[in-house]
DNA sequence: ATGAAAGCGCTAACAT
DNA sequence: ATGTTAGCGCTTTCAT
């Protein structure tokens, strides 16, 4: 199937060399031939439908026009904003995004990776959580392009793009505190995760040696919905429950909100959950959720803009490799407030 | 960047013409090389990292063993699960999924199709809820190969993969009236969105006619939480409003939802409200919206794998295209309910 | 069972 | 300004 028209077809019909077609058809080579030749080409082409075949081309100029990015999962709310900034700045210059989904499963992320150096991708963007890989080692050791959203990496100096996670624990915290909250507890998530990590260190940092003040962390095994009502739960049936829930992403807190919901207590007149994240639909539940929004959609816009820089050579290949850390913004909505009087 | 290791590495360090390397490592031809040289090759193009370049491979084969797929919008949470359907059948068997948003713009799709082909995807899964387009007939003229999900194409006979959205507008209609209900008011989407209008058809079709039964549709601009949630103010605010309210999807059900919050109807007591799609957290809002599951990983897989059918030529080209439609399931939860008895 | 050679569609170096 | 030629990495006849 597909535009069997080649080169030589619209060669043949403008009766000129498939070189000069070539050329005519070429932005940067375009000038060098005769603009009643390339009009008579270009029509030429039109007329026959052709639609240049990209992979040819990337045989000989050794470039595939295409970007391999490595998502755990698409239906994760957070990474289909990132996806669609990445595309916003590939698509316009001509670069195609190649989209995988690893489940943050090794073996599945290897074989992705594999596929897309089968593939001859230009390079990779990985926005994937976990914070170590030998993966990232082998791909700086072969020269490979890459970035990373979300995890560092000790193992490889690539350039990463992150959301300001300890700037937006130290909102959550500062607005806790600023509310009357005395005694707050953390719901953390898995430390191999980058994000949850940093968010942990922050919250146990920032809460240090407060006088008058209690804090926790929760570990939790996981991020979703049940691990936030399974720990939110055990937390409340205490009889010293804390007065805030600070969650380390949404589903968590949503995990919370239910929770609280189940075992009657007040959510926010008697506790206070905050989540993390800002995913779609956080502003709709009930109560709508304080979170901290972090911009997904420019964080794939910046991993993309510097892959690219990368790619075109553009960039001293020297020194440490650049950390881009995005702005985030800390969301108060119903489901926190002032701490119940009798706690203050 | 990227393995620079070619077959003819790969043939030197083995001591062999890259012809045999060739054959050795494809699945098909393997047989036709001597087992012992055939382990020599392997182990060379282990030792050296060989990856072979499907681009090389597509130019002769004239496959790119890739697949184009249209989607509006992966930040819609309906297709998200589509995509993974789609990979889960395609990465196994060794495509890769082009993943292309269109935003349901005709120019972006435009764009997009021609950018695929450019890149010679053997075929194309269009997921789009848009009943008509030029396109689909271009491309059937063309003789390229394409799925269409969600949206029939009375242009051209391509296979359709789809929901029983008149069986599950069904389910929400019995319900409703099993529950007592005999005012309701079904919240439609615009007429060109295939879906919407199925929907719409069907409750029309089935509510018309009923002794005792007020039935009403109302046409929404869009499909986005404020469209439901200015159309439920407005009937809200009316003399003599209904008992429940059948929203198109889940997000204008949201809307209805904040709309009965925001007014003080009590939800389900004084009004019941359904939705469609089945979203994720669509259980967890307040009330947990009763809606209507639909496959939509499964759907994701039937396309592609209709798809990959057409491709191997396995189908009868002849008749007319195949139809496959999956079945839907009604989730009654919290936001609907029995009438109010004053109404019944 | 393997080698030799042609060629997929395109670009780029070299001629003219 | 345009034509010629070689060749990207691979598969596939055709020989041997």
């Amino acid at each position: 199937m597909a535009s069997r028209v080649t080169i030589g077809d619209v060669a043949r019909r403008s009766g000129v060399h498939a070189g000069t077609v070539s050329r005519a058809l070429n932005e940067r080579t375009a000038g060098q031939v005769n603009s009643v030749t390339r009009a008579r080409i270009q029509q030429a082409a039109r007329e026959l439908g052709y639609v240049p075949n990209i992979l040819a081309r990337g045989l000989i100029t050794d470039t595939s026009a295409s970007i391999g990015v490595l998502v755990p999962d698409l239906t994760n709310p957070l990474f289909p904003p990132i996806v669609r900034g990445i595309e916003s700045v590939l698509t316009p210059r001509g670069y195609t995004a190649l989209i995988v989904n690893t489940d943050s499963d090794d073996l599945k992320e290897r074989a992705a990776f594999d596929s897309l150096l089968g593939r001859r991708v230009d390079g990779f963007i990985i926005a994937t959580g976990h914070s170590e890989h030998p993966l990232l080692r082998q791909a700086h050791e072969r020269s490979i392009r890459v970035v990373t959203v979300n995890r560092g990496s000790p193992d490889a100096p690539f350039p990463l793009v992150t959301a300001d996670n300890a700037e937006g624990m130290a909102a959550v915290v500062r607005h806790l505190l600023a509310h009357g909250h005395r005694h707050i507890v953390h719901l953390a998530g898995p430390p191999g995760m980058m994000t949850s990590r940093i968010r942990a260190e922050t919250f146990r940092t920032l809460t240090r040696d407060l006088p008058h003040v209690r804090a926790e962390v929760v570990q939790l095994a996981g991020l979703a919905i049940a691990d936030g009502h399974a720990a939110a739960t055990t937390i409340l049936a205490t009889d010293d429950s804390p007065t805030a829930l600070v969650a380390t992403n949404d589903l968590v807190a949503i995990g919370a909100l239910r929770a609280a919901r189940e075992a009657g207590v007040d959510c926010p007149g008697a506790l206070s959950i905050t989540g993390f994240n800002d995913i779609p639909l956080s502003g709709d539940l009930d109560p709508a959720l304080s979170t901290v929004r972090i911009p997904h959609f420019e964080m794939g816009v910046h991993a993309a803009r510097l892959l690219l820089d990368e790619l075109s050579g553009s960039v001293a290949g020297g020194g440490s490799p650049v950390t881009v850390t995005l702005p985030v913004e800390f969301i108060a909505r119903r489901s926190s407030g002032p701490a119940p009087v009798r706690d203050r």
